[in-house]
DNA sequence: CTGAAAGCGCTTACAG
DNA sequence: CTGAAAGCGCTTACAG
C-alpha cells in the first residue's frame, strides 16, 4: 500500500491540490466546509505528508545531526537523552552518529549530515580532532553548529560546557582539605580541552596551597574503550613508583573505578591509605565500594541546553538574522562520598 | 553560502543538468572527458547532492528509525551502538527516538517516522504497549519492521531476541546447583514478554528440581527509572517477610545491584546468607562488591543483527520480492561471579 | 473562497 | 555521446 498523496485526496474530492494543501494547514482563506471535508478524508485515508517533498520546498528538514565520540557511556547517553527530549518538544528529529574518537570518521560524518541537509549540527569532538576545517565548512554553509563538552576553543560557534578548570580545582582542593599531602593526577589524553583544563585546575590548586607540582605523578589515560583497564594499570604503576602518594584526582569516573578495583585487590585502604576523587558522577560511582567522591557533571541538562541554543540559531537563520554565538557554562558540584575522608 | 546544485554546475560548464547528473554517477554513456570535467568542478564547488531531492525521486531515504524505551541504559546503549555501526556500513542513517516506556509516545513516534518516510523501523517495545495497531500500520505500508529484545509475539514481523525462558532457567538452575533451597524471584513488569519468559524459566527450573513454586516470594518491579530503588525496596521487604530465602534470581542487573546494596547495608552476607543472580551483564556488575553473577545478553550483537535483518528486508522490498520474516535467537551465557557460591 | 502555475533539486526513460 | 522533458509530492505567490 503506497502512501496517500494530496493529489489523491484532491481527485476524490474533485478539488485542487492547492486547496487540499491549504485546508490541511488551516489557511484562513479556505471555507470551513472545505476544511472539514478535506480533513476528514485525510484522516480516513491516513494521509501523512511526505517529508521529503515538504523539505525540498521549504528548505527545512526539521532534523538535526548529532556526532558523539561514544554512545555506551553514562555521561554521553545522558546528553543524548537531553537532546532528543528537547528536540522532540520542538518537533525535531535527531540523527545520531558515533565518531569513535576518530577524526577521520568525524569528518565523514559531518559530510553525511550536510548532504542530508540537516538544519543544524551538535557535536562533541573526538579526541583525535586537532584540525577543524570540517567544522568551519559547516559554518561556511550558514548551518548552525553547537559544540558541547569536548570543544575546540578556536572554532567560532556556540558552546555548552562546564568549567573544567574550576571543577578540577575543586576536586583537588577537596583532597587537600581532607588532609592529603601528596596528590597524583590521572589525566585524560593530551589534546581534548577538558582534560587540559582539569589538569590545569589540579595544578593551580596545588600551587595555591603551596604544594609542589610534580609531573612524575601525573599519569595519562586515553579514556576511550579501555578506561577501566587504564585505571587499574595506572594504579598499579603508581603503587610501584610512588607509594607515598595519598590522594589522586582522576579525570573520569570509569578510570577511577578501575583504580579503586586495583587498590581493593591489593589491599590498599581507601580513603585511609589513599583518597580518590573522580569526575562525572556516573551512576555506578554511587554503588561501588567504597563509593566514589566525584564531580557531578550535568549531562542531561547539557544536552537540553545545547539543543536549545541550536534551535535558537536555527530560528535566527530562518528570520535572516545574524546568528549570535554564545558560550554557556553549566554548574558542577562536588559530590562527597566514601573514597575521601 | 547556499549549497551548490546540479544546475549551477551545468551552467558553468555549458552542458545539461542531465549530463552532469549522469557524469557524477558514472553512467557508461558519458564520455570520459565530460566525466572528468564535471567531477572536477563538483569537487571544487564542494557539491553535495540534496538528499531530499534524491529521496523524493528515488523513494528511498537511506534512513531508518529506531524506537527504544530508554537511552541511559547499559544494554540498550550497546544495542544502539550496534545498530548505528551496521547502518553506517551500509550507508544508512539512524533517527533515534526514546519511548520512555510509554505506549502513547511510541505510537506518536511511529507516526513521525512514517511521515519521515524512513526505509524501515527498528523497535524495542515500551512496557506499556499491549496494543499493536501502530505496528501493524507500519507493515500495512509495506515498510520493513524489526523488533528486538522487547517484542510482541503476536505481531507478524522479524524479531531478534534471546531465549529468555532458557536463560531464566539457567540462572535458577545455577542457584539450585550451588545449594540454594528456597529461591525467590524479582520479576519485571507484567506485560513485557521477556519478563514473562524469564519468570517461566525460573518456575520451570524449580519444578524440574522438585522444588515448590511459591508465588509469595515472587516480587515485581517495573524496571524503569527506579530500578535501583526497586531492588532495594524489594530486598528490604523480602528480609522482613521471608528471611528463609537463600537465593534470588533477579530480572535485571540494575535491580540486583539495588538489592545487593541493601543487603550489604543490612549486614546480610552474599553469597553465604543469600545468593544472587542478575540478568543482562551490565558493566557495573563486574565492579561492585560482591561482583554479580549474571546472564550475559549480547546487546551490541543484537543491534547489529537487527539492522542486518532490516536491511535484508529493505532489499527484498526494493526488488519487489515478498518480505520474509525471521525470528533470530541469540545466545546468552551464565557469567559466574562472587554473588553465588 | 478556489485553483493554475511555478518551482524546490534531483533522476531517468526516451529521442536524436 | 548529449539533452529535453516529465515527474517525484509538496508549497505559495498570484490571479480571478
Amino acid at each position: 500500500m503506497k502512501p496517500v498523496t494530496l493529489k489523491q485526496i484532491a481527485e476524490q474530492l474533485n478539488i485542487s491540490v492547492t486547496t487540499v494543501s491549504k485546508a490541511l494547514k488551516d489557511y484562513p482563506d479556505i471555507s470551513k466546509k472545505t476544511k472539514a471535508m478535506v480533513k476528514e478524508l485525510a484522516k480516513t485515508l491516513n494521509y501523512k505528508p511526505n517529508a521529503f517533498a515538504v523539505n525540498l520546498r521549504t528548505k527545512e528538514s526539521k532534523t538535526v545531526g548529532l556526532i558523539i565520540p561514544e554512545i555506551v557511556h553514562h555521561f554521553f547517553s545522558n546528553v543524548i537523552k537531553g537532546i532528543i527530549a528537547q528536540a522532540e518538544k520542538k518537533g525535531y528529529l535527531v540523527i545520531i552518529l558515533q565518531s569513535n574518537e576518530s577524526y577521520e570518521l568525524e569528518k565523514k560524518q559531518i559530510d553525511l549530515l550536510l548532504r542530508q541537509r540537516v538544519d543544524g549540527i551538535l557535536i562533541s569532538l573526538a579526541n583525535g580532532s586537532a584540525e577543524f576545517h570540517h567544522l568551519n565548512e559547516v559554518m561556511a554553509q550558514d548551518k548552525p553548529l553547537v559544540m558541547f563538552d569536548k570543544i575546540a576553543k578556536i572554532v567560532q560557534c556556540s558552546k555548552v560546557i562546564i568549567d573544567d578548570r574550576k571543577a578540577g580545582y575543586a576536586a583537588t582542593q577537596h583532597l587537600i582539605d581532607t588532609g592529603c599531602k601528596r596528590i597524583a593526577h590521572f589525566r585524560g589524553a593530551l589534546l581534548p580541552q577538558n582534560s587540559i583544563d582539569r589538569f590545569l585546575g589540579y595544578k593551580k590548586a596545588l600551587l595555591d596551597n603551596n604544594m609542589p607540582y610534580d609531573p612524575s605523578i601525573v599519569y595519562i589515560c586515553q579514556c576511550g574503550d579501555r578506561s577501566f583497564e587504564e585505571g587499574r594499570e595506572n594504579a598499579k604503576q603508581l603503587l610501584m613508583d610512588h607509594d607515598d602518594v595519598d590522594g589522586i584526582f582522576i579525570n573520569t569516573d570509569l578510570v577511577a573505578i578501575g583504580a579503586i578495583t586495583e587498590f581493593n585487590e591489593q589491599g590498599v585502604k581507601i580513603p585511609e591509605d589513599i583518597s580518590i576523587v573522580g569526575f562525572s558522577n556516573w551512576f555506578m560511582s554511587s554503588v561501588i565500594s567504597p563509593s566514589l567522591t566525584t564531580i557531578d557533571q550535568p549531562g542531561y541538562e547539557m544536552g537540553k541546553t545545547a539543543f536549545k541554543q541550536l534551535y535558537k540559531e536555527i530560528q535566527q537563520k530562518k528570520k535572516n538574522k545574524a546568528i549570535t554565538h554564545k558560550q554557556i557554562v553549566l554548574d558542577t558540584a562536588l559530590v562527597k562520598r566514601a573514597s575521601t575522608k
